[in-house]
RNA sequence: GCGCCCGUAGCUCAACCGGAUAGAGCAACGGACUUCUAAUCCGUAGGUUGCAGGUUCGAGUCCUGCCGGGCGCGCCA
């Protein structure tokens, strides 16, 4: 964005110009990133706040309020500064209140609302590439109200992430490998049997899931009797292979129509399998060997990972000759590096917290710099029924699942609610709450606001309302308010990237559809004094742009009426 | 036992790099539609930020120790 349509944003960089000098003189060293400017809580404190008259205090060793003196004259004699503001002044402890002129907030109305749809987009950050992965489930079951939360989330990240300026793709990992493969195929095997009427057992720990019935019975279907030789009595390796890979291609499906649904895209899916194609797994082993951190014990192949600060070493390969799940992450992550991503965010579950400290200490012993590896972990969801807590298992079968999540409260709430809270927090989902939920869910009252906006700005096209040109340079309070919101935009979406919070956007729009609606009720738009309309009209584009945008940030729909 | 996350209003949760009088929504109570959408607005009430120390101009935020809850500590994934 550029500096001159972003006030804040060059305000900020104005006054960083403006008294630098003045905090080199005081000898503090450079202070130049501790500079910013903050939106006060309260009005009376002005328009933006400056404190750093008295985070320098004791570095100058000058008390605060002196030092917020002499800023403060550096400020009021600078004409640029003067142009964009109204009034400076010292309060409290030291802080700096700055009082933006009406005519500055109303140009910059103007200037946000040329820019559109990009209205609050980042400038492109150089060069990085960033790969982002989520989801990343087992393809033995549909995905549940947990995965829900992490697609919500990794999503609407993603979203915010492109928006503010990086480059990111995302990748969905297909866990199709392994020992719970085949039990899956196991499983499904003896379904299929059953499902022809033969008398088969479950294996033990089986997944005992109902869709696996569904499933079974479709391919008894497609396929008639043909396997039922070879699963009975045990099923042989060719079946179960056979049962895990058709089941699991089924799931896979059945999962991507559902994120589709969700408004959930990834730009590729990568299957664990195909690591195995080729001798991937030996080439990094080798590479590790390079490390001198790989060695053998008991019939296994090892990774002293406690050289890089974990609980203990890890074994790669195991006795049977089976490499472990760690192993395959580690051929994985490097095959992403390999494909020239030189950052990787992956979004866990906090199931799997304990595994970070291994896969950096992986990448230590590959020599890539584990910084390159960023994991965010998500805090679990709990679903509780009649205010009971339920144990979610996907090989009991027993869960709510994403689509009963759709189906019950529809994708706009879903995706709201789900990304509402910091995903560092636990969240406890009541489907029947949450049905309930629906009515009051605050995404409605976003919504009801760009409904609004949009009848408005349908009236205004209808009755043809006649709008001279804006003459005021005085603005009412509600339109103050509501610009100051409006022009916060640009900073929220930069705090969000950063923080990785999409959650931050969603307070934002709350906030704003609060100060829109106040605004609605005290200041008629179309039946305004005739020099109003025009600026009025104005507020209400830039608010119903700025609400559009950041609810599709978040993959919410922005209805026209409601 | 060790590691990570959380503890804020009756409930669900915010609070930017440590900023001024800790904020929303829901629930409760009282008001506002002949008007551009009342899915809205205005008002009232609600707090020792789990407890105890420490750091400093200033702590919900940082440090230490407790208390309580969640998750993890496999040659499962």
């Amino acid at each position: 964005m550029k500096p001159e349509l972003d006030l804040f944003a060059s305000l900020k960089s104005l006054v960083s110009k403006i008294i630098t000098p003045e905090l080199n003189a005081w000898g503090v060293g450079d202070m130049s990133g501790e500079i910013s400017l903050e939106r006060p809580a309260m009005a009376e404190h002005g328009d933006l706040s400056l404190n750093i008259a008295m985070a320098a205090a004791s570095r100058a060793g000058k008390p605060p309020r002196q030092l917020a003196e002499e800023l403060l004259h550096a400020l009021e004699t600078d004409d640029r500064f003067g142009d964009l503001c109204s009034d400076v002044s010292i309060a409290g402890p030291g802080f700096i209140n700055i009082f933006i002129a009406d005519k500055a907030l109303a140009e910059a109305v103007t200037g946000s609302l040329a820019r559109g749809d990009d209205f609050g987009r980042g400038i492109p950050a150089g060069k990085r590439r960033i790969l982002l992965e989520y989801v990343s489930a087992n393809p033995t079951g549909p995905l549940h109200a947990g995965h829900a939360r992490y697609a919500a989330y990794g999503d609407s990240l993603h979203r915010i992430i492109s928006f503010a300026g990086d480059s990111v793709k995302t990748e969905f990992y297909i866990n199709d490998y392994g020992s719970q493969m085949e039990l899956f195929g196991r499983s499904l095997a003896a379904r299929y049997a059953q499902a022809l009427g033969a008398d088969a057992e479950l294996p033990e720990d089986a997944y005992k899931g109902e869709y696996l019935v569904a499933i079974a019975e479709r391919i008894a279907a497609d396929d008639g009797d043909r396997w039922l030789s070879t699963v009975l009595p045990e099923p042989g390796e060719e079946a179960v292979g056979h049962f895990s890979t058709t089941g699991s291609r089924l799931i896979l499906e059945d999962i991507r129509v559902n994120l589709e649904r969700f408004r959930v895209s990834f730009d590729s899916w990568f299957s664990e399998a195909s690591l195995y194609e080729n001798d991937h797994l030996g080439d990094v082993i080798r590479r590790l060997e390079a490390s001198g951190d790989v060695y053998h014990k008991d019939g296994a192949i090892w990774l002293r990972t406690t050289r890089q600060g974990d609980d203990k070493d890890r074994v790669l390969v195991r006795k049977s000759g089976e490499p472990t799940y760690f192993a395959s992450d580690i051929v994985y992550h490097q095959e992403k590096l390999s494909r020239g991503f030189d950052h990787l965010i992956n979004i866990w579950g906090a199931d799997h917290h304990g595994y970070v400290q291994r896969m950096k200490a992986a990448f230590s012993a590959l020599a890539e710099d584990p910084g390159k590896l960023e994991i965010i972990i998500g805090q679990l969801v709990n679903v509780l029924e009649m205010g009971e807590k339920q144990q979610m298992s996907k090989r009991a079968g027993k869960m709510v699942t994403l689509e009963e999540l759709l189906d019950s409260i529809g994708v706009d709430a879903a995706r709201f609610f789900l990304v509402d809270r910091s995903h560092d927090s636990t969240l406890d989902l009541d489907l029947e709450k949450a049905k309930l939920k629906s009515e009051e869910n605050p995404v409605y009252y976003v919504q009801y606001a760009h409904a609004r906006i949009c009848s408005i700005l349908r009236k205004a096209a209808e009755d043809r309302v006649d709008s001279s040109p804006c003459k005021t340079t005085v603005l009412q309070p509600q339109e103050r308010n509501l610009v100051l919101k409006l022009l916060e935009f640009p900073g929220i979406i930069q705090t969000a990237a950063a923080t990785r919070g999409p959650h931050r956007l969603t307070a934002y729009m709350r906030e704003l559809a609060a100060v829109f609606h106040v605004f609605y009720h005290k200041c008629p738009v179309l039946r305004a004094e005739p020099d109003q309309v025009s600026f009025r009209m104005d507020l209400c584009r830039l608010t119903g742009n700025t609400i559009r945008i950041a609810l599709g940030l978040v993959g919410v729909s922005a209805p026209e009426s409601m």
